[in-house]
DNA sequence: GAAAAAGCAAGAGCAGTGCTCCCGTTTCGT
DNA sequence: ACGAAACGGGAGCACTGCTCTTGCTTTTTC
């Protein structure tokens, strides 16, 4: 069962390993994912192509790594921007991790593409992504548990939530768990609060999509900007006054 | 110059032409974008791949012509909804155009792919697709008009703008130009309704992305209801107590 | 109406891809 | 030390987009 690595031989194995993907990482931003060629890679590493089918028994399997080390990635940067703001105001926090995963997905476009794009034909997202994407995923709740909730400032709405049967009974028992897991106290995770936060995420990334996958060609001329504003927006709505970051200051 | 299509043979290229799209919307569906091939479609249709060739320069040319087609089929869709619900209070009319729109993604996975997903690689948007993508924007823009700017309900943010200097000037004129032309008055246009305007659209886009590239798997039961009360609080943002379709009735 | 021009389909062929199999070699666990 | 497992290389299969040449048919021009 469990083998122990016994040294030079796994070593190099972890080595190798490391040096496809990061070949195939620089190929995927200069050409894309499915132009990722297995073949090239290997000429990169100077190795025949039969040989790297020891380490990736598909070219979907490697795919599948870059997909895992991507979404790692964007949850770093959010997690940090979320660390790094603790006590500010709920705008301003939210704003600061919008920027961040911004800024990764403008740094990385291809493998912001390679993880909420289309997917690659005939791929089904492997569940070994699962516990990576869940790391985003809580961030996003512990920001909005330690935000407007804990200041009780956002519209009635919000606070109260109507009669919306069992939407969001998945998601909020998925989050109870994983608070109850890093010791947080899920109280006041409402169905308000997840539509809020669902609400925010899915127009941070439908922005996302739209800037990087050309929408907003011919529509928009300062992106910074304009992203700024549709977010401090955004936010503003869940907590209104809480924080103006482009107001009069 | 002008090129008189003379009988026979035109018509015969023109039927050719729409039988190598059907083909390779059949295709589409089957195996998504960027395992179209061009063989296999010419297989399909009984001919050498060669062929082809007469009718699209290339591979991408055909993809440019399905996508043309696919921005026009849900821009149809959209025009649809919008023009069945006239009348009608503003949020149900969102609703019913979200649910269009949601539609005809789930119905035609693959061309809502080829659309709002990753381009595929190297693949710049063509200019001809500029036309429906206004199609659609227009149609949103038209119902915003239409809508909560009539009864003046909206937040008074929404109505009186704060000063976001001129990150809107550029889609603002695009949308002024288009409803003169249509002979619509632009008043009312105001950074606040291109605001707000744009947060629902990429929140319906956001939230079709994930749904369908399965980043709500695992976290979502019921697809149908969920969309239905996220987009439903999005637009009650803009026009509260416009109409509750989901509430006690 | 005949000749020239243009449109057309087919086939061979090129360079590239993912992937498999078999080969001889190297390293590992025992 | 020995057998087994892991390894890298090369040849090869079926496939792709695309080009070029060859012959045929339709259209245009004189």
């Amino acid at each position: 069962m469990a083998s122990k690595p016994t040294g030079v031989r796994a070593r190099a194995r972890a080595q190798f390993i490391d040096d496809i993907k990061r070949a195939a990482k620089a190929q995927l931003r200069s050409v894309g994912a499915d132009s990722l060629s297995l073949r090239a890679v290997a000429r990169e590493l100077g190795v025949a192509s039969s040989a790297l089918y020891r380490y990736f028994p598909s070219r979907d399997e490697l795919l599948t790594a870059l997909i895992t080390d991507a979404y790692n990635d964007v949850a770093d940067a959010a997690e940090a921007a979320v660390a790094s703001t603790a006590g500010r105001p709920f705008v301003e926090r939210w704003l600061v991790l919008a920027q961040a995963i911004r800024g990764w997905a403008l740094d990385r476009a291809h493998e912001f593409a390679l993880i909420y794009g289309s997917p690659v034909p005939g791929y089904a997202a492997p569940p070994e992504t699962a516990a990576p994407v869940q790391r985003l995923t809580l961030t996003l709740l512990r920001l909005l548990h330690e935000g407007p909730l804990e200041h009780r400032v956002g519209p009635a709405a919000f606070r109260a939530p109507p009669a919306t049967s069992g939407a969001y009974d998945l998601v909020r028992s998925l989050a109870e768990e994983a608070f109850e897991a890093h010791g947080d106290d899920p109280v006041g995770l409402t169905d308000g609060v997840l539509r809020a936060g669902i609400g925010l995420w899915t127009q941070l990334f439908g922005h996302l999509g739209f800037e990087l996958f050309g929408q907003f060609q011919n529509v928009v001329v300062d992106f910074d900007e304009f992203f700024e504003v549709q977010m401090v927006e955004a936010a503003e709505r869940l907590a209104p006054g809480s924080a103006t970051v482009g107001g009069p200051g």
